[in-house]
RNA sequence: GCGGAAUUGGUGAAGUGGUUAACACACUAGAUUGUGGCUCUAGCAUGCGUGGGUUCGACUCCCACAUUUCGCC
């Protein structure tokens, strides 16, 4: 029942890294792109749909799902796995994002964060404890500590102190912590300071947590030379034989970047949020499929995709779907980015092995920035 | 045939004798990184059925015509 995460090799020139996650007699290979199913559900997709997408780990929500259907009802469901249908492995992110993105400052105190419940009004506190509990009630594989993601813009003060409480919130978390099979993973925050980020790993470590997620990227604007930075002032201070996880990445290039700088896997809504929007990523940048030049373009969006999408319809089909709010066509979109960005790591996965990850960056990006059109 | 009412952008429409014709939808672009599918940003009538007239000035007042619509023969 356990995950298992393997370090099989690693890139000559780079820190990136190739790994094995074994995971009830399936091996996954790291690095790895995970969809994110917020509410037990990858939006738009069956489970089926997901797998065939090549994707294995997907994201839920701690926050959401406590709200709703309750944890307890996924309890007695049989646990997320059973409720939603889906055998491959499952991350549960703590809520911590939620802290960022729902709560006011003032409503962050050492106890927890206070939430307004959305639906009812009801007042809320989620804890490091409670977050950990909701958690082993989902059932999900790899849990998160329950952290403070501040915004990037934070002062240095703000976030020391921050990095500092997320710290005792993590031990908090690793205290309560009961269930084996489940990886608790610690949260590496710091913003883009060498020395917030380095102080946040190495007193994690020093807890010795399953896994290591590196938190408080692309929140705020943050330049992507800051968000790299983080990267690099986490993983060089975590160890070899764990998980390295960057929450909430992301863009294809971001994920070049950040196995570059040894990061295993990511997630992020973007693919799927992208694709209830009309968007579509290619290996030569990404398009909207709104724009008024595919009404009558009967290609594939790739002629070297080989998802359901791109296999069966066509631009101009998925672009009336779009603009008549048909739910198949973000379902289209959905299975066609999700598959670009697994396809994207695969390619990593090959160039690590070759020692080539930079010369694929390198290409990459004359693609997918370039004025090349297919 | 007679009488009444109406005619503003792709659509529904507001509007006043005097700067750049409200608003919404649609449309055209853009944004979206540990998910509300929400949302946000920008653009979009050099013109108010057509032709005359009154006026310093008309989408607004007057006349004719066209079209639509209602009622009566």
């Amino acid at each position: 029942m356990k995950l298992k995460f393997e370090l099989v090799k690693k890139d000559g020139k780079t820190n990136g890294r190739l790994g094995k996650i074994t995971y009830q007699n399936q091996v996954y290979e790291t690095p790895m792109f995970m969809p994110v199913g917020t509410q037990a559900t990858v939006k738009t997709l069956s489970p089926e749909e997901v797998k065939d997408a090549h994707a294995g780990i997907i994201l839920a929500n701690t926050y959401h799902l406590w709200l709703r259907p309750g944890d307890d009802i996924i309890k007695k469901a049989g646990g997320l796995h059973k409720f939603m249908n889906y055998n491959g492995p499952i991350l549960t992110d703590s809520g911590g994002f939620q802290v960022f993105s729902l709560a006011n400052p003032k409503d962050i105190s050492e106890e927890g964060v206070k939430f307004k419940n959305q639906y009812n009004g009801d007042e809320l506190l989620l804890t490091p404890e409670k977050s950990i509990e909701i958690q082993e009630n989902l059932g999900s594989d790899i849990i998160m500590s329950f952290d403070e993601c501040p915004p990037a813009s934070a002062s240095y003060d703000y976030l020391k102190n921050s990095v500092l409480r997320t710290l005792r919130w993590a031990k908090r978390g690793k205290d309560f912590h009961s269930n084996p099979d489940q990886l608790l993973f610690g949260i590496v925050q710091g913003g883009a300071h060498e020395d917030l980020r380095k102080l946040s790993a190495l007193k994690l470590v020093e807890m010795d947590f399953d896994g290591y997620s590196i938190g408080g990227v692309a929140n705020d604007h943050e330049s992507k030379e800051d968000m790299y930075k983080a990267f690099s002032y986490s993983t060089k201070y975590l160890p070899e034989n764990k998980l390295r996880y960057a929450m909430g990445i992301g863009e294809p290039i971001d994920i070049i970047e950040g196995v570059i700088r040894g990061i295993d896997i990511f997630d992020c809504v973007s693919p799927t949020r992208l694709a209830r929007h009309g968007h579509a990523l290619t290996k030569y940048g990404k398009i909207n499929l709104k724009n008024a030049k595919y009404k009558d373009d009967f290609s594939p969006i790739s002629s070297d995709c080989d998802c359901y999408a791109c296999q069966n319809y066509s631009k101009a089909y998925i672009k009336h779907l779009i603009n008549a709010e048909e739910t198949f066509g973000a379902r289209l979109l959905s299975i066609h980015n999700i598959r670009f960005l697994t396809s994207l790591t695969e390619n990593i996965r090959e160039s690590i092995k070759n020692d080539s990850l930079l010369e694929y960056r390198d290409e990459f990006i004359k693609n997918y920035y370039g004025d090349n059109h297919e």
